[in-house]
DNA sequence: TCTGGGGTCCTAGGACCC
DNA sequence: TCTGGGGTCCTAGGACCC
């Protein structure tokens, strides 16, 4: 017999801001938000007033006069973060884990062990409240992407069953923009066409969507409104690229700016290649104006990269080309290095000999090997005596960074 | 709203091969 | 010589998600 398709949707509320709100108990009820330069996560309480992650922080204030900053406890996000997710592992083994603060898991199979899913949903939000202190959100449904929608619906602190054949009801009057996949751009392309809730959107012919939307998203919006969802709960997804990047301001697009900032991005980037034993044959690099106009080059090798020094020659002679051809733009306010086309990372490049026919842009040749060897030393510096012991130092990028690098590790994907 | 950082996937045109 | 068709890879841009 069939096990009848039984998907939770766990999502922490709030998190990074009920976590300080749970460790220090005078900011409960307070409009409080994580970050300084940038607000990085808001409360609820904070919410309420406009306040949103990735916005300024000045216009936080101005916007919520009372909002207290908070500098974050990564490690406590980490932690607490883990052991959330963690918990719908006591129920089911197929657990998908989507960030830090999200996951789905297939308790399809567990029925017999723990009841119906509706139960270990509860069991979930009782025990995360319980032994973490946490509030989350829950959705139960057939398929992901309502699981999905239900957790949405959920929030704050709630939680939402969907039914067997309760589907298009549950969506009808939700408003497209909770579907997957509906960002600004298809919500108001849709809204053009009329199309506002789900269930309108279910009442338009699918070829109608793909015209406005494109082959892709409108068939798979198509597919979704009519709650058929293919996708599987995944325990362990493989990373296809590892990238870095950093906010600038406005600084000019000179040498002086641009090297030093590529090669700490390259440094980020190539150190977790290879902690990995992994290295990536395509380099992109993303360049944005002032006018935050943005513009991409990449190059595909025929030998992949994971030494540093190779790596951001590479990214330099990239966005050496970018400049060129944008010479107008005399001020950029970002760049970023992303590689691609991963690969397992053999290493045979520390077995070539020395050759003399040194050509440095291919990562096999002597001078990657040399690279590589220098940079696996530092590799292991770095391990005993921590990130700052050693390396491209010098870079620095003037020290005060808007983001902390511990942050930026709790948005990168295990490779 | 003048936008931080790490990702995924799709589209469309062109090169190249059979 | 010209024409047809299918497949794969690369590049640039863009939408979207957490």
């Amino acid at each position: 017999m069939a096990v009848a398709a039984a998907i939770l949707h766990a999502d922490l509320d709030a998190f990074y801001a009920s976590v300080e709100q749970l460790l220090d108990p005078a900011l409960r009820g307070r409009p409080i938000a994580v970050g300084g330069g940038v607000v990085l996560a808001a409360s609820y309480e904070a919410k309420a007033f406009g306040v949103r992650s990735g916005m300024a922080g000045r216009r936080a204030r101005a916007l919520c006069p009372d909002l207290h900053f908070v500098p974050g406890r990564f490690a406590e996000y980490r932690r607490l973060g883990d052991a959330a997710i963690g918990l719908l592992g006591d129920f089911t083994p197929l657990v998908e884990r989507i960030s830090i603060d999200e996951a789905f898991a297939d308790v399809g199979g567990s029925v017999h062990l723990f009841g119906a899913p509706e139960e270990m949903a509860k069991a979930v939000r009782r025990r995360v409240r319980a032994e973490l202190g946490l509030p989350i959100s829950l959705g139960v449904a057939a398929t992901k992407h309502l699981a999905k929608i239900a957790s949405q619906v959920a929030k704050p602190d709630g939680l939402v069953v969907v039914p067997a054949g309760t589907e298009r009801a549950f969506l009808h009057d939700l408003p497209v923009e909770l579907m997957w996949g509906v960002g600004p751009v298809a919500r108001a392309r849709l809204a053009d066409m009329g199309v506002a809730t789900i269930g309108q959107l279910a009442a338009t012919p699918g070829w109608s969507l793909e015209r406005i939307l494109g082959r892709a998203v409108g068939g798979k919006l198509a597919a979704l409104a009519a709650n058929r969802d293919p996708r599987q709960v995944v325990t362990r997804h493989r990373a296809r690229s590892v990238g870095a990047q950093s906010a600038l301001g406005r600084r000019p697009a000179t040498d002086e700016v641009i090297r030093p900032t590529l090669l700490h991005l390259a440094d980020r980037v190539a150190a977790r290649l290879r902690a990995k034993s992994r290295a990536g044959r395509t380099v992109t690099v993303r360049v944005r104006f002032a006018d935050l106009s943005a513009v991409t080059r990449s190059v595909t090798l025929g030998q992949a990269v994971s030494a540093t020094a190779s790596l951001a020659e590479i990214a330099r002679d990239l966005v050496r080309a970018a400049l060129a051809d944008h010479p107008d733009e005399r001020l950029i306010s970002l760049l970023a290095i992303s590689v691609s086309h991963l690969e397992r990372n053999p290493m045979p490049q520390l077995e070539l000999p020395l050759r003399l026919a040194d050509d440095k842009r291919r990562p096999g040749s002597a001078t990657g090997a040399a690279r590589l060897t220098a940079d696996r030393a530092i590799d292991a510096i770095r391990d005993r005596f921590g990130r700052g012991a050693i390396g491209y130092g010098s870079v620095v990028l003037g020290g005060r960074r808007a983001v902390p690098d511990v942050f930026r590790e709790l948005a990168e994907k295990t490779l």
